[in-house]
DNA sequence: ACATCAACTTTGTATGACAATCATAATCTA
DNA sequence: TAGATTATGATTGTCATACAAAGTTGATGT
């Protein structure tokens, strides 16, 4: 280990993390929803810090997609659009099934033992219909598989898309049956990294994203359809 | 065509977006080396701008992965293992092969036409031995492919893997054998292009970017032992 | 030679200021 | 009164300062 490890706080919090973090937050939680106009002064009274920090929080927000600049300067809330969506599920799939061959390659146990870990957590915040937890806990799932890859470039890569989709993790858990399958799904990804087959984990996965980006793709055009129905 | 495209500068060119160009080209023309300390002072003074606007213009590159934290805070230039620039190769080949596919389904001349010219150019400039231009053109041609899939996500995501290798560019241009190779690689991918054939050109590109890659790690590896040595 | 302390540097953060742009409300005129 | 015009505000982009915290350097004293 470096001395430098050593550090009681490694990173002591900046600001500007800290903001970043309530806001990534905030848009993830669907509280400030795609379009949605961010003004710079209500966030910094929302968060309590100075206009310096928050605007270069906005930028990175900015440069991970999850705001973009919409007409006149105004900052909002990235939307995104049917396609949009089913291209970042896409790459999700290649990234991710990378990451899960390189996991099963390395075969580290206690990898496996927090995967079965967030497994029975998902399982039973399932049971128990808690959907904003099984939400975040499907998001660790992948997170740990990212992380399993041991792969900076995997894990920042399919970190950086999963973000753009975070939102939308709580309303697809919410489609009829989606839980049920997804179940079935992750265990079925559990139990071939277990064996130890990458060929299988790999498909198991990729299925699993491909049934994930169909149910959002279809629930994201139904809602393009409706909302221009409503608007007519 | 939108009355907002009418106006004269849609983007009213930004202070830190300029500033940001900058210092990407700085980093990728190789005058910030990896490793590099950058000093907020020195920035403002060479760009002739105002902290604030240099401080955001870094976040923006810090979230992009070309510079990062260094210890005690100080800001470098993000160093590439040759692990890390395997898996960047690795993921731009999935990328940009699928991007490829997506240019040739959608069989627009036009793009074909742009992808033929910038061709054109890397046999002209590999010709002449003029390896800069060399190196700019063939960036323009990867970014033809993933401008010709028509997804911004696949974009975005293609050109935020590019960006980091940029610096590399140059000195893989310079490995014996790799111009007179690369011309042969690039061509069949234009005649596959124009062939129409999305398999081929998918097969080309996937070859291409692996001797690229290949060659890199090779020198990266190099560097790092002639590195060691010479330190010893 | 080594420890100690002062001076300087750099980053993180906050604050205030001001031009430019756009939106809105108030006012004037036909 | 309707419509045009003007004054007023709001918001972003940018700059200039200011200051604490933490680190670096160099001078000083033993």
């Amino acid at each position: 280990m470096n001395i430098e490890d050593l550090r009681v706080v490694a990173n002591p919090t900046l600001v500007r993390e800290h903001a970043l973090e309530k806001l990534r937050g905030a848009i993830a939680s669907g509280l400030y929803r795609p379009g949605t106009r961010l003004v710079e002064r209500e966030l910094c009274e929302a968060l309590g810090v100075s206009r310096t920090s928050v605007r270069e929080a906005l930028r990175q927000l900015q440069s991970e997609g999850l705001i973009e600049a919409g007409p006149r300067r105004a900052i909002i809330v990235s939307v995104l659009s049917p396609d949009d969506a089913y291209d970042i599920y896409t790459l999700r799939e290649m990234v991710e099934t990378r990451a899960i061959r390189q996991f099963v390659a390395h075969g580290d146990p206690k990898a496996l033992k927090r995967l079965q870990t967030i497994y029975k957590a998902i399982e039973k915040h399932a049971a128990k219909g808690d959907l904003p937890a099984l939400a975040e806990m499907s998001g660790a799932f992948y997170e740990e598989i990212l992380e399993g890859s041991r792969s900076k470039v995997v894990g920042e890569t399919g970190r950086q898309l999963l973000k753009r989709v975070s939102y939308l993790r709580l309303a697809s858990m919410s489609a009829p049956q989606r839980v049920e399958a997804g179940l079935g799904e992750w265990r079925a990804i559990v139990d071939a990294v277990c064996a130890g087959d990458a060929d299988a984990a790999a498909k198991a996965l990729g299925q699993h994203i491909r049934t994930a980006r169909d149910t959002i793709v279809a629930r994201l055009r139904d809602e393009a359809q409706g909302g221009t129905l409503r608007r007519a």
